[in-house]
DNA sequence: ATACTCAATGTCAGCGTTGACATGAATTGT
DNA sequence: ACAATTCATGTCAACGCTGACATTGAGTAT
């Protein structure tokens, strides 16, 4: 294992002529002990400089900050939040695929908004793997995370009740949790698929097609759902033959968009579940949205060029309302939990609206 | 401030009825003690059962662990830290733009290696802020984090020698740090350009622009550079006609070219310094590259879907294999420090190769 | 039977910090 | 001039844990 206070054998050799060039630590850090020793007061009347407490003289508060600045003193604060309660300052945000851009955004708001109020943010992932995620929640407890951040993957949160219990918040982004009572950011799934698909209804489609996967997820649910409202109310009642909804381990979008053309009444638009869905879907029609109109949920770098329409919405501002539903849990544990729904909006580039069916 | 501890003011109330659903903490989190007075052992008994100490009775053990998941109890890895020196295994990743999608994979590589070796990863940003990067790090470090992960942004890391010599590895990705002895992770920039615009030289372009900005940054000077010695090799000996490295508040790219191309002799062949400017281009050129061939350093989204080429390498090792210096470093501090170059290669897509150029 | 080993458990102190409380000196009020 | 107040500083204990060392009792060797 690792470990950096086991010195070197280098003092068993009593000339170390090849001697590497960089120097190892010499003497260790600095305490208020030390400072105070230095500065001929006591530890606390340090500690009272460092907290920036008003009953020091003038004179000390310069003694010790010289000391201090001498000694390259820094507050030990795993002590100090031991002493506080073992209350820390950090926040843990867990997610399960890190290579996914849409998270990465999301942590980017978290990690601001959650810096305007003296926190910060780890980052755990579990690998998507589901058995992981308590492992990994486990481990970040024992730290003593202040609040948890989580896109639940497991099927069941349960395991969390008791530190809900004991006082840590627990926000779930992007998916409500299961059995456990918790905030939740979530998008407007169900409303941004339905209205991006009226959209096409009202150009003049009816084979619309949904490319999604993996089907159990929570979002791509709600926006299946909205799909297939949007389809109810134009009278299709039966969109079946154009839904993908292929599991992770199936056909890949691309796949399902080949398929998808070589029917004998292929889709005129098709509509994509997810952003790595919506990859896919470009992938498989390299651009040609004269013939088949797409519309895509979520945007994506460069969408804007290619003239993509997609559902968007804020990644980042997911991320910032967690964060403040964590911060406004912590200052008030007690309350109802919430659920806030992030809007989306359709932004429309040509690929989905301007087309004009083939029929 | 933030304080959970605070109990709401409910008792004073003493017939609260609008009282909200979910309940605060009831008890407080267990400790070693708790455990070992349930159990009826002493809390080092307990200690030792949770540290997994072979010298205990089965059935001891049995009782002790029992005892613990009654009492939900749960190590504070604080107090153990604190015991131990204050040695905590999160390593801290210092980022300047948490919304460059580069990032966040760099991120993905560390957090994955990290967690091999039972370390946790802590994400701050400075926002691109050189004065902020010292309060940064300066927070980290009150925090005792294991080692520091890098991007810099300060013109000057001097101000962490002391904590290198207090035996914390400090890991430089992207860019060296500046009077600091640290290792550090980079890219073949200097190759990697120069092989590309060889290649452009190759298929017959002599007018080969260079757009890129900020122009300070040390990965865009040795672009620069590898761009400068290939046109050199060519016998262009001043390309600075075609060299566009506006500052941050500058003109974009996108101007940029628009520029170019209205120049009286147009270059017949672009190279974007990075992947902002190469979006820039895209946008400018519009999916032209009959025009003017196009590559970028650095891959992104959908690039291999627009046919364009690309100077590439994996984000993900570079943060792979700045975790494993950390590693390395804490297993022997002593030792000269290293510097890894990431390797690229370009991949060719159309855009750059197979242009015929103009003249 | 006596000393000797060893395994299981316990006692204690201290990691660095700070709240509660104590002390002593200077300042204030009357 | 003397108690009352204020202020700067100090003492002490405890946050939760675990290494160093002590203790106990059972088993083993002579």
């Amino acid at each position: 294992m690792i470990d950096p206070l086991v010195s070197s054998a280098a003092e068993a050799v009593p000339d170390a002529t090849a001697r590497p060039i960089p120097t190892a630590q010499a003497q260790s850090r600095a305490t208020l002990a030390d400072v105070g020793r230095l500065a001929g007061v006591s530890p606390k009347t340090v500690s009272r400089v460092v907290l920036g407490s008003s009953n020091v003289t003038q004179e000390t508060r310069e003694k010790v900050l010289a000391a201090a600045r001498a000694l390259r003193f820094r507050p030990n604060h795993l002590a100090r939040n031991l002493r506080h309660g073992s209350v820390t300052n950090t926040v843990a945000f867990v997610i399960g695929d890190l290579t996914n851009p849409f998270y990465f955004l999301v942590a980017a708001g978290i990690e601001r908004e959650l810096a305007q109020h003296g926190l910060m943010m780890i980052l755990a992932a579990t690998d998507d793997d589901p058995a992981s995620e308590e492992r990994v929640v486990e481990t970040l407890l024992k730290q003593r995370v202040r609040a948890l951040l989580m896109v639940p993957i497991a099927s069941d949160q349960a395991y969390l009740e008791g530190e809900r219990q004991l006082g840590t918040p627990v926000v779930c982004i992007d998916r409500p949790a299961h059995n456990l009572i918790a905030d939740s950011v979530v998008l407007e799934n169900f409303e941004g698929t339905a209205e991006a698909v009226r959209g096409l209804i009202r150009a003049g489609h009816r084979r619309i097609a949904f490319v999604c996967s993996p089907a159990s997820l929570y979002t791509h649910q709600e926006r299946l759902r909205g799909y297939r409202q949007a389809l109810r109310e134009a009278g299709i009642l039966d969109p079946s033959p154009w839904e993908r909804l292929e599991d992770a381990d199936g056909p890949t979008a691309e796949d399902s968009v080949r398929d998808l053309l070589a029917m004998s009444e292929p889709p005129t638009a098709i509509v994509a579940g997810n952003n790595r869905a919506s990859s896919g879907v470009v992938r498989a029609l390299g651009n040609q949205f004269e013939k088949v109109a797409f519309i895509g949920f979520d945007d994506f770098e460069l969408a804007d060029a290619a003239g993509i329409s997609v559902i968007a919405y804020d990644p980042a501002e997911l991320g910032r309302q967690a964060a403040r539903l964590v911060v406004a849990r912590l200052d008030d544990p007690i309350g109802p939990p919430q659920q806030i729904e992030i809007p989306t909006r359709l932004i429309q580039r040509g690929s989905g609206e301007l087309v004009v069916p083939l029929d």
